[in-house]
DNA sequence: TGATTTATGTACCGTTCCGCATAAAAGTGG
DNA sequence: CCACTTTTATGCGGAACGGTACATAAATCA
């Protein structure tokens, strides 16, 4: 019951072979490659191989339905990205990527405290509903959920990503600090986890299929908390 | 893909054949049954049951996991509980009634408002961090991530397990707030998703196998927020 | 004692699982 | 046109899965 958890895979990894004799960058449409022409694209069938994961989880998943998810047959799925579990953390970064990306945008926008704020859980929410079948919730949340306590490798990852969202926060509320959005009394790493737990209870109430609504009000009622009530009502 | 899942099972419950003939109180040892007696308590097989769907997951967990943990083998497992999905209701409501239980308790100890708190935290922690390898986390969010999604069964017990946890804090501010421990300003609700929010992100956390001591400095911060952060520094 | 009732233990069923072996296909390079 | 390289496609093999049939065991009732 417990041994069948591979923590550190003996699997040989199947690209090693070729040490980098093409394709340095991805997706480079130029330079010819060799043999017969892949009949996918490693990131758009990464993307696919997300979804599936993010809505049924690691052992929910079978192989088929990746297969199937990304229309590539099993021994395809398997040169290209490994066995499933490589997959699952290649679809786990890719997910984390596409995360920062988005909130990187917004912290780059600069807007005052409680905008900024609100802008981000926007985001989050937006994530965490999308899904043509139902809200699917945060990927990390999952993945801490699930396979963090068996392989060591994916709670490394998971733990990366919890704290880079701390620290993402803390950023947001020392710079409010420095401009003076905030009181000086005001401890940036205890209203980062506070800014963090909320992000964890709406993505666990989205995958339980809360109402829309009612994580809005969640999400206000910790902003006002954060930016100290002020204003906005 | 999606059809796997069975959101209502079409199972002829094996239990409903006898009516209410024996027992109608769990374990009354008396009143002498009549053919072989079982080798197990029904109770302790379901704690059981639970260690390991609280460990494993539902997708993750095999009956053959559930037979060896409760040393019960599969048809008298089925008899006892029904299938696998049935097993991990009826799991997720001793869950839940523990939980209740212990929290009651706490909730009957009457204290201030802070100590009330760091009492009911510390109980959480206690659950999120038992079992003998490896921390837990929370069985509501965990089910939450997974099952929930497919499930309006077991996503109505989630829903119902969640807000039974929010008002159960919001009685605990509206006492407190009666009692003057809080600015009459403060909003019951709004503190109830707050300490549910740092329930939800210190089970994650700790299925993460964040160190305890990291996951009292959050729950001391949340209670800082919560409490005014007057007094106890 | 023998019939009846309930639970156990073994062993099996059909399905699904993951991974791979092997052959066909589709390109490039000479 | 023929080697060579790389990917796709088919499908197999052994294991694990959930669930159940069937025979056996252990108790009560008559």
């Amino acid at each position: 019951m417990v041994q069948k958890r591979n923590g550190a895979t003996p699997h040989a990894t199947p690209q090693a072979k070729k040490a980098k004799p093409t394709q340095p960058l991805a997706a480079s449409p130029g330079p010819k490659r060799r043999g017969r022409p892949r009949a996918y694209q490693p990131d758009v069938a990464l993307a696919r191989a997300l979804d599936v994961f993010w809505k049924e989880g690691f052992a929910g998943t079978s192989l088929d339905d990746l297969s199937a998810a990304t229309g590539m047959n099993r021994p395809s799925l398997y040169g290209a990205f490994g066995d499933k579990r490589e997959l699952y953390i290649k679809s786990y970064e890719a997910y984390r990527d596409r995360a920062r990306q988005r909130m990187g945008e917004a912290f780059a926008a600069d807007l005052p405290l409680r905008e900024m704020l609100e802008r981000i859980y926007a985001i989050a929410l937006d994530m965490y509903l999308s899904g043509k079948d139902g809200p699917r919730g945060c990927f990390t949340v999952m993945t801490a959920t699930s396979e963090a306590v068996f392989d060591p490798a994916i709670r490394d990852l998971v733990i990366t990503g919890l704290v880079e969202t701390d620290r993402f926060f803390a950023r947001i509320f020392r710079r409010a600090q420095e401009r003076g959005e905030l009181p000086a009394s005001a401890d940036p790493q205890v209203l980062s986890h506070l800014a963090s737990g909320t992000l964890h209870t709406i993505a666990v109430r989205a995958r339980a299929q809360v109402p829309r609504p009612e994580l809005d009000a969640i999400v206000k009622g910790a902003l006002d908390l954060m930016c100290g009530a002020k204003a906005q009502s």
